[in-house]
DNA sequence: TCTGGGGTCCTAGGACCC
DNA sequence: TCTGGGGTCCTAGGACCC
């Protein structure tokens, strides 16, 4: 048997565990530039605020019922989700961090526990020592643990759903509707519905061959699941990612070339950090930009270009590359809403040292980087940083020297006590 | 009229997940 | 005016190999 646990409505239920006058209030927690909905409290949806709603849009109701709004705290975010998972191995050492605020159990080698109180008894010490409400759903197999903790939520005053004899599993299949399902999602849903397939029972009434054709052998995985025969293995240990980005939506378009270099090359030095991170290396950079996909009145441009690199995770090395690529695809007299750079073609980096194409600037480059990374992983942010992307955040005034009259950009003067002279205009 | 057979690798596009 | 960010896998088709 499988558990599937995941924390409810976790990024509002973060933000309540640090500020408990929250509790029972309709709360929201915002995107980046606070764009769209990302979390919703059980008040806010009873609001009918729904996932993914644009913020202007329900600007009036949120000021009308008084829903308090929250823009993200990742870090906080992530730092919970640490602690909730340790707890959960507290149950058993067989996890599967599966997101942020999900993982899967596995009890297959509890033969005699009593599941039920054991999931009873979870939700209880999550709640206890962390402040999150979590969902608990067992099934024989991941999607049915899946559709266990959605029954659970819906249903179940102490959070916990069982799926374990053949009579449960198919009333369970007969109450989930054909979307409610792990690998189903939009577009397979309006597919099957043309079909009359309306819960996920229905689906499983359909023949292999159907839905192989139809749904590549993911589909038919998914069929299995549901009948209870386990075909999707649990990941107890993360593989590293094969490909790591960065991209941003602009709170205010950009148009100028050197705004945008400035943002993309920021981007580049984020995918090295994280490349750093895991330990990896990139062989391929793409940079991507668009303009407003939404705005009606000018043409839509979006482009891309990958360039390839020798295997690296310096950020002098990919900051370059996507310098150049966003050359190749910048055009001028846009306003770019988003952009964002991607380096994949991964490999680790010991694996790369062993290879035969070494350079000398990898060395050099890897010290340096260290050094960068350890100032700012001490800092909690980034005080070192490349002029490439640019100091415009810092910027207090920019004067003219009294004695030479050159330009001077005078930077947050408490933190950085620094001046440059600008060389050029 | 008839134009081989068998394989691998890469990429783009489309589906999915949170 | 204002619309998120970060991933994975599968498949078909083309390029290329002998």
């Amino acid at each position: 048997m499988f558990a599937l646990v995941d924390g409810n409505n976790f990024y509002a239920s973060c933000e309540r565990v640090f500020n408990p006058a929250l509790r029972d209030k309709a709360i929201v927690v915002l995107s980046n530039n606070d764009g769209i909905i990302i979390a919703r409290s059980n008040e806010a949806k009873a609001l009918g605020i729904k996932m993914g709603t644009p913020t202007f849009e329900i600007k009036d109701l949120i000021a009308a019922k008084k829903v308090l709004a929250f823009s993200t705290n990742f870090a906080l975010y992530g730092d919970m989700s640490q602690r909730m998972m340790r707890i959960f191995r507290d149950f058993t050492p067989d996890i599967e961090v599966y997101s942020i605020d999900e993982a899967f159990l596995d009890f297959s080698g509890f033969k005699q526990i009593d599941l039920k109180q054991t999931g009873i008894d979870l939700r209880q010490k999550v709640l206890k020592y962390i402040g999150i409400p979590v969902s608990v759903g067992f099934g024989p197999s991941k999607t049915l643990a899946k559709i266990a903790n959605k029954i659970a939520k819906k249903y179940m005053k102490n959070g916990v759903a069982l799926i374990d004899t053949p009579k449960k599993i198919e009333k369970a299949l007969k109450m989930t509707p054909i979307d409610d399902v792990w690998g189903i999602g939009r577009q397979y849903t309006r597919f099957l519905q043309k079909y009359q397939v309306q819960t996920a029972w229905d689906f499983t009434r359909l023949p292999d061959h159907f839905i192989r054709k139809n749904m590549s052998v993911n589909g038919l995985r998914t069929k299995q699941e549901l009948l209870g025969i386990a075909c999707i293995p649990m990941a107890y240990h993360p593989e590293p990612r094969k490909a790591i980005r960065t991209a941003r939506t602009f709170a205010k378009s950009k148009s100028g070339y050197d705004e945008v270099s400035e943002a993309v090359s920021t981007f580049a030095a984020s995918c090295a950090r994280k490349l750093r991170e895991q330990g990896s290396v990139a062989n391929l950079v793409t940079v991507f930009i668009r303009t407003n996909k939404f705005d009606k009145k000018n043409p839509y441009y979006a482009n891309s270009f990958t360039l390839q690199v020798n295997a690296t995770s310096s950020s002098i090395d990919l900051i370059k590359a996507a310098k150049k690529a966003l050359q190749i695809i910048f055009k001028e007299g846009l306003f770019y809403k988003k952009a964002g750079v991607m380096v994949s073609g991964l490999i680790s980096e010991t694996h790369r040292q062993l290879s035969l194409f070494d350079d000398q600037n990898f060395a050099k480059h890897k010290q340096l980087m260290q050094t960068i990374d350890r100032l700012n992983n001490r800092a909690g942010l980034s005080v070192v940083k490349f002029a490439a992307e640019g100091a415009f955040p810092l910027l207090q005034a920019v004067k003219k020297h009294p004695a030479s009259s050159k330009t001077i950009c005078w930077y947050n003067a408490k933190q950085y006590q620094s001046y440059i002279y600008m060389t050029k205009k």
